[in-house]
DNA sequence: ATACCGATCGCCT
DNA sequence: GGCGATCGGTATC
């Protein structure tokens, strides 16, 4: 177990899919609810065709633009919002999508936000989910996951060297689970890049659904 | 027109 | 219970 060799700061700064293996087992807390993030996936900004950033700097991709640590949020569908995490040096804008997590905090709040939800496990499996489980909307995008008192703040979680007995886990610890990859969903393109990132066995995690064009 | 999606309903095991 | 189709609001470029 034991601390972080590297701040999350300095992790997210690196390559989007780096900081997407390091933000599973990570925690983001909002509005009284905490979520274990079980899912994520990397998008690497304007090289990317999948990016929300891949045809440059709008008002609306704006933050992805900027430092790592901050929260790119927006809203899709006409109804829901999904949360990315700003990732990569100031001025490439690559992030990592949150798109499932488990709630460890908060149940009954989350339940509340989240009537829809028959099995606990639902309440923040998918990206507008989770979202709606925290409580997370437009206001909060770009704010700073990684300062104290931020109203969505993101966390390390301390893990344990290898799987013990769920009674000689330390408080607040997990032990470390296996994780696959595979591409992304909802994307057309890049199939072959497998950049969504998942732990393996965990109801949790949102069903793969590929792209469908219309016909 | 299309989108980094979710709830629901129909049909299938 | 799992999987596929369908419809639902609206911001965005």
């Amino acid at each position: 177990m034991g601390l972080p060799k590297l701040s999350l700061r300095r992790l997210l700064s690196g390559p989007p899919e780096e900081a997407a293996r390091g933000l599973l087992g990570c925690t983001v807390s909002a509005g009284g609810v905490t979520v274990r993030i079980t899912e994520v996936e990397a998008y690497a900004g304007t090289r990317d065709a999948a990016s929300h950033a891949f045809r440059g700097r709008t008002p609306r991709n704006a933050v992805m633009f900027g430092p790592a640590g901050f929260a790119y949020v927006y809203f899709t569908y006409g109804m829901h919002w999904c949360m990315n995490v700003v990732c990569g040096p100031d001025g490439e804008a690559s992030a990592v999508l949150l798109r499932a997590g488990e709630v460890v905090r908060g149940l009954a709040t989350a339940r509340d936000r989240r009537p829809a939800a028959r099995r606990d496990a639902d309440l923040a499996r998918g990206p507008a989910r989770l979202c709606a489980a925290l409580g997370v909307t437009g206001e909060h995008n770009g704010v700073d996951l990684l300062a104290v008192g931020s109203a969505v703040r993101l966390r390390r979680v301390r893990t344990t060297a290898r799987p013990q007995s769920v009674g000689a886990q330390p408080e607040g610890a997990h032990p470390v689970a296996e994780i696959l990859a595979g591409p992304r969903v909802g994307v057309t393109g890049a199939h072959d890049v497998p950049w969504r990132f998942w732990y393996a066995d965990d109801p949790t995690v949102s069903t793969y659904r590929r792209h469908v064009p219309k016909a």
